[in-house]
DNA sequence: TTATAAATTGAACAACGTTCAAAATTTGTT
DNA sequence: AACAAATTTTGAACGTTGTTCAATTTATAA
């Protein structure tokens, strides 16, 4: 049946649009003013159409938060080449922090709205995305350990406060706190923390 | 003129009223489901009244926001009696995370939601509340590095990452990521993170 | 009692997410 | 090629949201 293939695709190449147009208005405007009347039209379909591909906006933003964990992995499995698992722990925050930097809206998506939650746990999923990332960064702690760094430490909880750090930074950034506390070198202070962070683990 | 005080109470009363009822409905619901229509039947009053007293819904969301300051102020106020700032410092991390667990909503109102900061931006305020709480912090930490504490490391940075890393793990718990990531042990897992850095900063 | 000022109301507006019967299009059959 | 069935697309309509403001009610002053 070369006519159901080619429905497959169209419908999987309108799913792709839908995203795409979404994508766009998301970048552009932000998630507050991305309407799905405004995805609609930026693609030129109805609103109709748009709900024919994902059962409602959690879903579509649940979509564009996985497009997104597909980026930072991507950036995260370059950092493979590096062999010192150490080394690669203290790039994997420089990239984690550039990409927040970079993609504040797709990162508060990520790490911190609901939405993409809620949607997963309305159709009964797993966070597989979050589950993924999350193990990179244990399993290159893990080594860290192997290498013997880290003693006296537990690997989970571990794991998971040098997440929190770098996470903590970059949404204290993007949430705008850090510009309004005063500080006395406001730009580069997520930058200065980190250094601070690494000093502290270089003697762990 | 005994009128034009007591109009002045009255109007103090009833903007405190709304903020009641707005904190209630906030507490019950969550902010997603606290509507400027809800407030208004909560007190029995209309719509219209409530924009009489405040300008829009993040004028209400900024003053609600400066009431959890207020609250988180008066608790870190207890830990002044710990001389040690050291233990002053590991106690405040402690309220901390115990508040933004007791209050999620509160919290992201006053860490996360960019409400609190564009209403500060429209009318042109600063963010007197977090630069209070800021600088709480940092005399602490600076007290700890004048007790020969962090040493080698810079104020500023060092404050900024140790607030990161609390806010962080609070973060995520209230995001809901730490549930949906798989953890051997999910629930404590930010208290079990937050002793591993203890640990860290007990060395430092 | 009456006129002025202040406080309160709620209908109305635009925009939102969402639904669904109807219209338009595509497919399969004769 | 013509027609029926299935599929895709549409956009008007519904309920809610934040917000506004002329009209109403209430309080004050003369």
């Amino acid at each position: 049946m070369g006519v159901a293939e080619r429905k497959a695709k169209e419908k999987e190449e309108l799913r792709s649009l839908i995203l795409q147009g979404a994508k766009k208005l998301f970048v552009q405007k932000g998630i507050e003013q991305t309407t799905i009347r405004s995805i609609a039209e930026a693609i030129d379909y109805s609103v109709g159409t748009v709900y024919v591909y994902f059962k409602d906006k959690n879903a579509i933003l649940h979509a564009l938060h996985t497009q997104g964990f597909a980026e930072l992995g991507g950036q995260f499995a370059v950092l493979f080449n590096v062999t010192d698992p150490m080394e690669r722990l203290k790039a994997m925050g420089r990239v984690y922090i550039r990409f927040a930097h970079d993609n504040p809206d797709m990162y508060e998506l990520m790490f911190s709205i609901k939405a993409p939650m809620e949607f997963l746990n309305a159709v009964n999923e797993e966070w597989k995305e979050g589950k993924a990332a999350f193990t990179v960064l244990q399993t290159t702690v893990q080594q860290c350990m192997e290498a013997g760094h880290f003693d006296g430490h537990r690997l989970e909880p571990m794991t998971f406060m040098i997440w929190s750090l770098v996470h903590g930074m970059c949404s204290l950034e993007i949430g705008q706190r850090t510009k309004s506390v005063n500080l006395q070198e406001a730009d580069g202070i997520v930058e200065q923390a980190y250094d601070e962070f690494l000093k502290i683990i270089d003697k762990l």
